[in-house]
DNA sequence: TTGCGGTGAACAAACGATTGCTCTATGTTA
DNA sequence: TAACATAGAGCAATCGTTTGTTCACCGCAA
């Protein structure tokens, strides 16, 4: 059992309230010059570090923090995690990590107990549109961040990426390389990413020119299987796609897969553009052209709007959101692989 | 502020003591049908939740546990963890995710936090051979259990895979192929997996009375960028190799890297093998030739090694070790991944 | 000698829950 | 009717800190 504050006030002969003073140099009280020293090296030599738990319950505060997400196996994740730390650990803060494969079902139930927890802020990158957990975490005035998908316009604290911005440079730059046929592995429509990169593809479209065919939009979701089964659909119309724009990098992976074993080439037989520029995209062969959105920064910013939120008291639903790059690789222009060597990928931080 | 036991014990008119006998069903204490009834619809009514922070104090359990990684942008991690949380959520605890980067400082850092705030137990990865991080939560009596690296050997509960039979299997698969100049990316000598796969590189090599040339021997450490400096080095060899070992499949894509912009063909010019499996394996061009581990599983028995030292609060050193398979993809031979189309990877659970 | 200011440290009340024990009715039995 | 068992619920201590308040004491000035 590690030291109390009882029992070193017991070995040095005075009362716990004094320990705990010198241990926090209290800045209010006095304490004797004698005293204090005597304090202090039994507090070194103990190794004293006072019970989190109790300051937890004495503070209200227990300098934990929580990130709610999908699935950390998706690279998106891993990054965006990364970024949450390198903010939150340097103030004093761990992080709790929470998957929740998309189920709303297990979001709620991590959201209950984050909160029974009394974690001092949450960062939830799994919400949908209008997410009833979302109202939950407001009503409950639990501090919290959106990142990438977002639940109502404008109403939370968010970070993320302008995604029909995103969709239409992958959009566009597939109709500048001259192709009319081009497939949508798209998004959820209770996802605000799914909703707005197909707004962004349909924008591009009709500012082309170019009729949008129902049957080249499928409902994908974000990770690979759905990329796969919805790819798999689309080369079976009679008039299939030349071109795919995907939701994201998982569903584009998804579509290269099905893509190598029916023999296309990519890009002269199917030219594919994806969403994010996770680590891997630039490591596949070839290279997966893609809207380039600085994960990591998601995750450093989302975690100072947190903090500001939890130090100051007020939720102000700030939004930052980022201007994505299109990157482009040799998955949508042959022979772009050999360009980008040694070209690091950009970030444009915004707003 | 959400509901504590005291208010609803006011406005129910009893004792908090009997909502709280209520709340928690307690078995040895009688409560009357009417009153219970009474509270119950109260609980309910607010949804009440205990506060996970004083019940932690009085119970001395806060059902936290933590995971220490060096890198969660590693795929390696990213499934480590979540056969953690699998193991560890259904039984009411969350998980608190620490990343070191590989620094000793950091991972000392991290410890003492959790110590102080009193996680219920560490599942560490990170670890060093002799570390002293590992001595100092032996000496804490902290539960831990350690996963895929050991500290001393038979010491520590630990959960991993036979590291020099996996080496010893990539090698000697190298050396079927007929490859005689087989150079080694090493992992550092401070790491257990580092020294047994050496051991096990070495084995085979004698096995086959192939002299180690000590040029073949780079080290490389464990990710990427270690394995591309290791590789150049290998490269400018006199007599460079004509395949590789890697310690880990992120030191053997470091290695493709180089491979891909000498324009040497894998496995033509070069074969490489690595170790993990990691998803990524798979996915490369051509495919990695690597070594199995179910990572998955390091985790989820890892998890319920931990919990059971937790429960029984018995410390015993058990050591799960798995028995690793070789897969063998197109980086060793060509034309192999096409025999692997829809087979996926086996798993070995031994011991 | 009395009174006062100030110093240094103890006191005690929280924070919110848990739990062994005590106490008071009520009902049962002799 | 008296003694006693039992159900039902309150009491109070405790977990380990924090922090506003009180208290004892010393030295100094009047």
């Amino acid at each position: 059992m590690p030291v109390t504050l009882k029992e070193l006030a017991a070995r040095a002969n005075v009362h716990p309230s004094t320990v705990s003073r010198v241990a926090n140099s209290d800045p209010g009280l006095r304490i004797a010059a004698t005293t204090r020293t005597r304090i202090e090296a039994l507090l070194r030599e103990t190794e004293y570090r006072p019970n989190g738990v109790a300051r937890g319950l004495k503070l209200r505060q227990t300098l934990v923090l929580a990130v709610v997400i999908p699935d950390i196996t998706n690279p998106l994740f891993g990054a965006l995690f990364r970024g949450i730390e390198d903010g939150a650990t340097p103030r004093g803060y761990q992080v709790l990590l929470c998957n929740t494969d998309g189920i709303p079902e297990r979001q709620r139930a991590h959201l209950h107990s984050l909160a029974a927890r009394r974690v001092d802020g949450v960062i939830l990158a799994s919400t949908f549109l209008k997410d009833p957990a979302v109202r939950w975490l407001r009503h409950q005035r639990t501090p919290y961040v959106l990142v990438n998908r977002f639940s109502e316009e404008g109403v939370d604290p968010f970070v993320g990426s302008d995604d029909v911005m995103g969709a239409t440079l992958a959009t566009q730059h597939l109709i500048g390389l001259g192709h009319v046929r081009i497939g949508h592995l798209a998004g959820q429509p209770t996802v605000s990413t799914g909703v707005l990169r197909r707004k962004g593809y349909h924008a591009a479209l009709a500012e082309a020119g170019i009729p949008a065919d129902p049957d080249l939009l499928v409902e994908s979701g974000f990770v690979e299987e759905g990329g796969a089964q919805a790819m798999e659909r689309l080369l079976s119309l009679s008039q299939p796609p030349t071109a795919i724009y995907a939701v994201t990098d998982m569903t584009a992976i998804g579509a290269y897969g099905v893509a190598r074993k029916r023999g296309l080439r990519i890009p002269e037989d199917l030219a594919i553009v994806g969403y994010n520029d996770i680590p891997l995209a630039g490591r596949l062969i070839p290279g997966l052209t893609t809207v380039h959105v600085p994960i990591h920064e998601f995750g450093s910013v989302a975690a100072r709007m947190l903090l500001e939120q939890i130090e100051t008291g007020v939720l102000t639903p700030r939004r930052v959101v980022f201007a994505p790059q299109l990157v482009v690789r040799g998955s949508s222009v042959a022979g772009a692989d050999e360009q980008l060597v040694g070209r690091p990928a950009q970030r444009s931080p915004v707003e």
